[in-house]
DNA sequence: CCCTGAGCCTGAAAGC
DNA sequence: TGCTTTCAGGCTCAGG
C-alpha cells in the first residue's frame, strides 16, 4: 500500500544507505521483477556492475537511482514491494526478487515483492519541463511535496477532465503521490463524493480536495519520518499513521468522527472507496 | 483523443 | 474441517 509518504520514507533510506556506493553485482531471482526492462535480465544484471549510485529520488511513487554513467535504475513498489538494506549474511526473505551487491563488501540492497506488481527498469534521463527525470516516468505529473508543484495547473488539469473526482485524483498524469487511501481521506477532509464530477467542480472545490491531499499526505510523512535511521528500510506503510489518524478509509460500520453518520463503503474500480453519507453528499 | 474497466499477482480472511 | 470466494490496490492497456 505504498503511497507518496511511504515512498519517501524509503527514499531517504537509501539517500542514507546506499548513495554513493558502487554495484559490483546484481541478480534477478525473479523475472517479473524486471519486466519493465525490455532487454531482458541478463542486461540489466549487466549493465549495472561496476556503477557507482550518485543520488536517490522520487516523483509521486516512483524512486530512481541517478548513475555515474548518466542512466537511471528507477524503481517502483507497486502493491507489497519492499526495499531493504540487509547484511549479507541475512538468509533470503521468501520473496526476494531483485539482489544489488556492492564493492565495498558492506550491507547489500534487496527487493523483496510478494506480489510483484512492483520492478525496475533502466533508463535514460530527460528533461521535463526544467528537470531531469527517468524517459518511463516523463507522463508522470509533480507531486505536491515537488518544491516546484503548481496548485493552480493542477486544479486546471483536474477540472478539464469529466470523470469522477476520485478517478481524477488517482490519475497520476495530473498530480502523482495519491493512491487509493489519500484520496478517500482527502475527499472526506473536502467533504466530496468520489463519484461528483470533475468537469462540475467548484475551482473552490478543487483547491480544497488538492490541499487536503497535500496536508493528508504531510501529515503521514512526518509520523512515518520516525524509522529514517533504521537500517531495515521497511515500507509496508504502516508508520502508526494508519491508526491513528484516518478518518474513512477501512471504517465502514464506524461513525463519522465529525458528524456521526454511520461510514460505508461502496465498489469502486475493483477496490473499494468509503465515505460518510452525511457529510460528502453526491448532491 | 479521452474515458472505462479488466487484468496482473499472492496470501489472508471470510463465506459456505 | 476444508474448499472456494473475496479482498487488498499499484499500474497498464485494449476497446468503446
Amino acid at each position: 500500500m505504498p503511497e507518496l509518504p511511504e515512498v519517501e520514507v524509503v527514499r531517504a533510506g537509501l539517500e542514507r544507505h546506499v548513495r554513493s556506493r558502487v554495484i559490483s553485482s546484481v541478480e534477478v531471482l525473479h523475472p517479473r521483477a524486471i519486466r519493465r526492462h525490455v532487454p531482458g535480465a541478463a542486461d540489466f544484471e549487466g549493465r549495472l556492475a561496476g556503477l557507482r549510485i550518485e543520488a536517490a529520488r522520487r516523483r509521486g511513487k516512483y524512486l530512481w537511482f541517478d548513475l555515474a554513467d548518466g542512466e537511471a535504475v528507477l524503481a517502483h513498489l507497486g502493491m507489497s514491494g519492499q526495499l531493504l538494506v540487509q547484511e549479507r549474511d541475512v538468509p533470503d526473505e521468501k520473496h526476494l526478487r531483485v539482489r544489488f551487491r556492492f564493492a565495498d563488501g558492506g550491507p547489500e540492497l534487496r527487493f523483496v515483492d510478494q506480489r510483484t506488481f512492483g520492478g525496475f527498469t533502466l533508463a535514460d534521463l530527460v528533461d521535463v519541463d526544467g528537470t531531469r527525470v527517468p524517459e518511463a516516468i516523463a507522463h508522470i505529473a509533480r507531486d505536491p511535496m515537488d518544491p516546484r508543484f503548481d496548485l493552480d495547473e493542477a486544479v486546471r488539469a483536474l477540472r478539464r477532465k469529466r470523470t469522477e473526482v476520485k478517478r481524477a485524483l488517482l490519475d497520476q498524469t495530473l498530480v502523482s503521490g495519491i493512491g487509493n487511501i489519500y484520496a478517500d481521506e482527502a475527499l472526506w477532509r473536502a467533504k466530496l463524493h468520489w463519484a461528483r464530477r470533475t468537469d462540475r467542480l467548484t475551482k473552490a472545490q478543487a483547491v480544497a480536495v488538492l490541499g487536503a491531499a497535500t496536508q493528508v499526505m504531510s501529515e503521514a510523512l512526518v509520523a512515518g519520518g520516525t524509522s529514517f535511521d533504521a537500517l531495515y528500510v521497511n515500507v509496508n506503510g504502516q508508520s502508526g499513521y494508519f491508526d491513528r489518524s484516518l478518518n474513512v478509509y477501512g471504517r465502514e460500520g464506524q461513525p463519522c468522527d465529525r458528524c456521526g453518520a454511520t461510514i460505508r463503503r461502496d465498489p469502486f474500480m475493483n477496490r473499494s472507496s468509503f465515505t460518510c453519507p452525511g457529510c460528502q453528499r453526491l448532491r
